[in-house]
DNA sequence: TGAGACATGTAATCGGTTACATGATTCC
DNA sequence: GGAATCATGTAACCGATTACATGTCTCA
């Protein structure tokens, strides 16, 4: 009988939280931290949505606290990632891309582009890079089909919202393929 | 006493959903239908969203929905914009652009440009593009710097997600200026 | 001595996801 | 007759936002 692990990594605040714990033992307001003076202000870095995160993922098992300072007057609760913890995100991780991903969750995809090197190794962020190159390429050209309607609808601010979505998938595909040439160039 | 117009847009989806209504009326399954064969299917198509939107306006007056075929079997709920929502929807998209909303909402500025055409006209949407280009300009450089430090760490895979960060934006920017260009052209 | 960083939480509220539920119409 | 599309909802659940709350430590 297997031991299911429980818990699951629900958004990408709590795969940020997990990545960055993974990376080295951080306390909630280390990570308050990292989100407000890093690029990764891109998330929240409210207590609200911390302190009950870091106790949802110590209540399943994924991380372990440990108080530092317990006898001081302002102890803090340093967490690591536990054996559990390392499992669920390293299938969180070699999840495979979809199409969802791709179309809602773009900049996620990134961040667990970030993790990945550390966590999976040189090989697998590769072959992740790779899969995400395809299906860039498989959806670019849908954006395209409906640029052409647009345009022929002379709907110009709809047609310039979709060169948007085109030209930030462009630059996507050319920063992948940037990465995998620097990354196989060691 | 002014007659202060309830409601507000809270979230990107109902942005969305008020700005389609606005550009023509609309039932629950024509936005359905929008978010998933247009390119905003970035949006959620699910009707646990989607209607209790179109409630929460109706009741605080922003649209108004009129049952079309009553007498068949199968009637729908046509909503247009009240004059209540006409407003709202205006000085929602008169709002500044904040350096919040070109953190975390950069996509968003883009639907805000779409309806901005047809609704405060050409002008205002340029002003509102040179703003953005402004805040633009103004953000890449604190990426940059973080890029130099992270060079320095040589953490190599957070530099990776910083360029791509950098990269999003200057296209962001390259577009911008020529969204302006097409619309000056003219 | 007072400002600012350190440090951790709770509570109300709310929008969105997921899943369930129902039935009509159209077209092959 | 059955699949696909048209059409509209509800209910449980849950993560995040916002706001509130509390106290320490350090350094100028």
């Amino acid at each position: 009988m297997y031991i299911m692990v429980e818990g699951t990594i629900q958004s990408t605040l709590t795969l940020a939280i997990l990545g960055l714990i993974s990376q080295r033992p951080m306390t909630g307001y280390d990570l308050r931290k990292v989100f407000t003076t890093t690029p990764m202000w891109y998330f929240s870095n409210s207590p609200g949505a911390i302190y009950p995160a870091l106790q949802r993922f110590e209540n399943s098992g994924l991380i372990k606290g440990i108080v530092e300072g317990q006898d001081t007057l302002r102890p803090k609760r340093v967490y690591t990632l536990t054996e559990d913890g390392r499992q669920v995100l390293e299938q969180s991780l070699e999840q495979p891309i979809t199409q969802d991903d791709v179309i809602r969750r773009r900049d996620d995809l990134v961040l667990r582009f970030t993790f990945m090197g550390n966590i999976l190794g040189r090989e697998k962020t590769l072959s992740y890079l790779k899969e995400l190159l395809i299906q860039l390429e498989n959806y670019i050209p849908s954006l395209q089909e409906h640029l052409d309607t647009e345009r022929l609808a002379e709907s110009p601010y709809d047609a310039f919202s979709i060169e948007y979505g085109i030209e930030m998938y462009q630059v996507y595909t050319r920063w992948a393929k940037h990465v995998i040439d620097q990354l196989e160039g060691n």
